[in-house]
DNA sequence: AAGGTCTTTGCTGTATACAATTCTTCAGCA
DNA sequence: TGCTGAAGAATTGTATACAGCAAAGACCTT
C-alpha cells in the first residue's frame, strides 16, 4: 500500500506525512495530544507547508482528529472502535468478493492470487513457524487481500477497501504479528488461508453470497487476533498501533 | 451534511472548497480537466494556500483525482462507477442499521426518526406531489439517513457512512430530484417509505439480518431512479453532478 | 520536410513573513 | 478564596515570494 521510493526524490508532503505517522504509530506523539505545527516542523525537517498538508491527509486517513478552534490531535480508538473498523473493513472487503463473483472473473485474474496462496501455503507448513516466516506472511496476506479488491473491478469499491484498510489496527494483517508468539499462532494462520481458498473458489463458482460471507468473517479473524492479544497481554507491542487503542472500561 | 455559516466568519478554506465544488458539480470545470490553481485562485477569491488546501479535501472526498506529475483533474465517472458508489453506501448503510439492530436502542433514539417518518408521510400523502414538496423530502430523507447511521453508536461506521455518501450522486437523496418529474415519481417515494419503516421496525425488533438487508434494498431504489431518469433523458439536470457521468459505452 | 534538441514559459511545490484568533496567565475585585 | 477581566504570548490561518520542474514551442540539423 505504501510505496517505497528513493529517498531523496521523495516529496517534502509525504515526507512528513510518514515521519507524523510513524510518530503517532509509535506513540511518542500521544493519543488526545494536540500536534503543535511548530514541532512537526522541527520533526519533519519541512517546513511548515507541507508538514499543514500532511497534517489533513492523515486526518483523513483517520489518524488525527481536527480540533474545533483549529489544529489537530492525535485521535484514540477504544477497543470497540478497532473492532468496529475491522468489521467495516471485512464488510467491504464482502462486497468487493460478491461483485467479483456476481460478474464473473477470468482464469487470469486469480492466477496471481493462487500464486499469492502457494506461497503462503509453503510458510505456513511446518509445525513450527518463524518469527521471519510471519513478517513474510503479513506481506502476502496485504497482497492477497489487495488483489481481491481489485478483483471487483470497480474503482469505487476498490477506493473504499483502501480507505477502510487505511488505518493500521484496521489492515488485513493488523494484528498478525501480535499473535506471532501465541500457541493457537499457527492454527489461525490455517483457518485464514482457508478463507483465502474459499473465497477464491466461491467467486469463480460465481457464489456471491458464499464469497461475502466468507470475507466477513475472514475479517472477524483480525478482531479473534485482537482479543487473543489483549488476554495474553504482551504481543501488543509488536502491532505499532497499539498506543493509540485507549483502555476500555 | 453541509452546515451553513454566516458568510464572513467561514474560513478561506471553506470558501475556496464550496466554491470549487460549485464550479464542479455545475460543470464550469469540465470532467479530465486539469485544473489550475491560479484560475481556482481568481475565481475563489482567495490566496493560493487556501486553494491548495481545498484541493486536497476535495480529492479526498472523491471528486479530484490527482495527476502523477502534479496538480488535480476534475474525475469523471462511468455509469457503472455510480451505481458502485451507490451499492457502497447502500453496504454501509445497512452494516449500520444492522450493527443498531444487533446491539438494540433505546426508544429514545428512534423517537427523532418515527417524528421524520411522519413528517415524510405528511409530505407523500397528497396523490400529486409538487417541486416543493421533493424539496423537502430531499432534506428530510437526508436527515432521515443521518440518524439512522448514529443508531449504531459506532463512530468508525459513522464516518465510513458519511464518506461513503460524500460524493453527491451518491448520497441518500442523490437524483430524488431527478425523479421528480416522472409519473412513477410517486410510487418510488411510497416505496422508500415503506423501507424506511421496515428498517426501523427490524432495528427495534433486534432483527439484524432484516434491517441490513432492507438497507441494501433501499439503496438499489437510487439506483433504480438514475436508470430511469437516464432512460427518460431530461430531467438529469436536477441533479448537479450529472455533468460528472460520462457517457457510457 | 521531418525529427530531435534546446530554450522558454508557465506551472506546481516549498519556504517564509504577516495577520488574526485563541489560549494562558496574572491581577484586581467580590 | 474564587471568579472575572484584560493583556500578552503563542499558535494557527493566510498571503506571497522563490525555486524547481514539466510541457510546449521554435530552431537547427540531417
Amino acid at each position: 500500500m505504501a510505496e517505497r521510493e528513493t529517498e531523496r526524490s521523495i516529496s517534502q508532503t509525504v515526507r512528513a506525512q510518514l515521519t507524523l505517522r510513524d510518530l503517532i504509530l509509535t506513540g511518542v506523539l500521544r493519543p488526545g495530544e494536540r500536534i503543535s505545527e511548530l514541532q512537526a516542523v522541527e520533526a519533519a525537517g519541512v517546513s511548515r507547508t507541507p508538514v499543514r498538508m500532511a497534517l489533513v491527509r492523515l486526518e483523513e486517513e483517520g489518524l488525527l482528529e481536527a480540533i474545533p478552534s483549529g489544529g489537530f490531535m492525535v485521535k484514540s480508538f477504544s477497543e470497540r472502535d478497532v473492532l468496529d473498523s475491522i468489521e467495516v473493513r471485512g464488510t467491504m472487503e464482502g462486497l468487493a468478493a460478491r461483485l467479483a463473483a456476481e460478474r464473473g472473473v477470468s482464469v487470469r485474474d486469480t492466477e496471481p492470487m493462487r500464486e499469492c496462496l502457494a506461497q503462503i501455503d509453503e510458510l505456513i507448513a511446518p509445525q513450527e513457524i518463524s518469527f521471519d516466516a510471519f513478517s513474510a506472511y503479513v506481506a502476502l496476506n496485504a497482497r492477497f487481500h489487495a488483489l481481491l479488491a481489485e478483483l471487483s473491478r470497480s474503482p469505487p469499491v476498490i477506493r473504499q477497501v483502501d480507505r477502510a484498510s487505511a488505518l493500521p489496527f484496521a489492515s488485513p494483517s493488523g494484528f498478525v504479528m501480535a499473535q506471532s508468539a501465541l500457541p493457537e499462532a499457527r492454527h489461525i494462520l490455517v483457518v485464514a488461508q482457508e478463507h483465502h481458498r474459499i473465497v477464491i473458489d466461491a467467486i469463480e463458482n460465481r457464489e456471491g453470497a458464499r464469497a461475502e460471507g466468507i470475507m466477513r468473517e475472514h475479517a472477524r479473524l483480525a478482531a479473534r487476533n485482537l482479543r487473543l492479544a489483549v488476554k495474553a497481554r504482551g504481543p501488543m507491542d509488536l502491532v505499532p498501533a497499539a498506543v493509540l487503542i485507549k483502555a476500555s472500561s
